[in-house]
DNA sequence: CGTATTTATAGTACGGTGTACGAGATATGT
DNA sequence: ACATATCTCGTACACCGTACTATAAATACG
């Protein structure tokens, strides 16, 4: 095919990031290639640089979509900050791990377009109504928020790995009881945890109350 | 040139690794190809497979090449367990930060090898000795050392971030002080904070008081 | 000693990638 | 009408991981 139209644009920016979450969402991160996007689209190749300037800024735009979909709307402003705080950190696990192929990205590249800084705007306001300090509080964002990305993408990458891994071979252990006793000793107890949500549960209580509840 | 020696492996797994963490910390993750590897060594491409079985599991030794370099060795066991698990969560700080670049694929694959395990083992140890649940215990090491990871590594993703984009354009801020306003506030106090080590320390700390000593 | 086997290196080739460049077509402005 | 801006896309280049195969040197064995 050759050029077809012009000017009244067929082919948009939305579409593109929309059709590559498509792929990435179904096929994994890895197998995004600006060849299969097109294809994805029935576009040629090369179109798609007129919407997107490389990569990197498809890479950009798909964790912006993604940090899109973070609600706080649901935010009582009367609520205790505690509760306030929480629900943040649970809008943004619950964004990250509804796309967790994607998740990965937002590791890997500094927060910066406002959709990004969004969820961190907000908790700024919310600890700053609490009365915190300015330096408190952007201490506090920074932990919390680091802590919500990065144990979630951790997560994330858990499951990835773990339907890669189990249509391999499962023969990944070779540990003894002498060298690693305490995990023999703790796998005995394997039932009792391997719940993902509580353990960030936990985690994210415990910074709250210590960098929340215990700082005014 | 066709094959030249055998059986007097002048190749070894252990070169290769080492060069390869050689252009890691060099050039950065995405600048380690088979190709330049096998040149950095002076040697045929394809010589590099009869040692490592693919590139996967080349970030799989290097992963672990780094963690070998956690030190455990100053854990002072008549200490309180505070200070042993801080000890621990600072040597696997340490050690991703010692090859920021690499730091990003203890995100993207579970731990598996012993060399890899090792700090989870400590960890449980010590909780073990202070007397806590195994399954206590196990949330303990996952929260602390998913936080551990979790956050240096977007803190060593964040200065090569910041090195790549100080050499393009600054332009990434659009930010309005009417869509933004906690920031605008809080940035006026911008020499106050941005030490992500005390950052790390505070989380830590938290983390520790809510998930160790509230929990005997 | 001769010969078979194992160990190790490496060249070639295939199918994939991101994207620079430029050619072409359509719609819009004058 | 024509010039210009907008938009699409084919070709080509350099690079990638690696399957397959050929080759040589060291070793094992008769």
């Amino acid at each position: 095919m050759g050029p077809r139209k012009a000017n009244t644009p067929t082919l948009t920016r939305g579409q593109i990031v929309r059709a590559a979450m498509t792929i990435v969402d179904r096929d994994g991160l890895e197998a995004l290639s600006m060849r299969k996007l097109a294809a994805e689209l029935g576009v040629g190749t090369m179109s798609l640089y007129y919407h997107v300037p490389d990569k990197s800024a498809l890479y950009d735009l798909i964790l912006d979509a993604s940090l899109r979909e973070v609600d706080l709307s649901d935010d009582d402003p009367d609520a205790p900050v505690e509760a306030r705080v929480t629900g943040v950190a649970h809008a943004i696990r619950d964004t990250l791990l509804n796309h967790p192929r994607a998740a990965i990205i937002a590791m890997s590249r500094s927060l910066r377009t406002p959709t990004q800084l969004r969820p961190i705007e907000k908790l700024l306001q919310v600890l700053a109504e609490a009365g915190m300090s300015p330096a408190q509080a952007m201490q506090t964002v920074n932990v919390i928020g680091q802590y919500a990305v990065g144990v979630t993408v951790m997560y994330a990458n858990h499951i990835n790995d773990s339907e890669y891994r189990d249509e391999r071979e499962g023969d990944y252990t070779e540990l003894t009881p002498e060298e690693f006793p305490a995990m023999f000793q703790t796998m005995q107890h394997a039932e009792e945890f391997g719940d993902w949500d509580a353990d960030f549960e936990a985690g994210l209580s415990a910074l709250i109350k210590g960098l929340v509840t215990d700082r005014i």
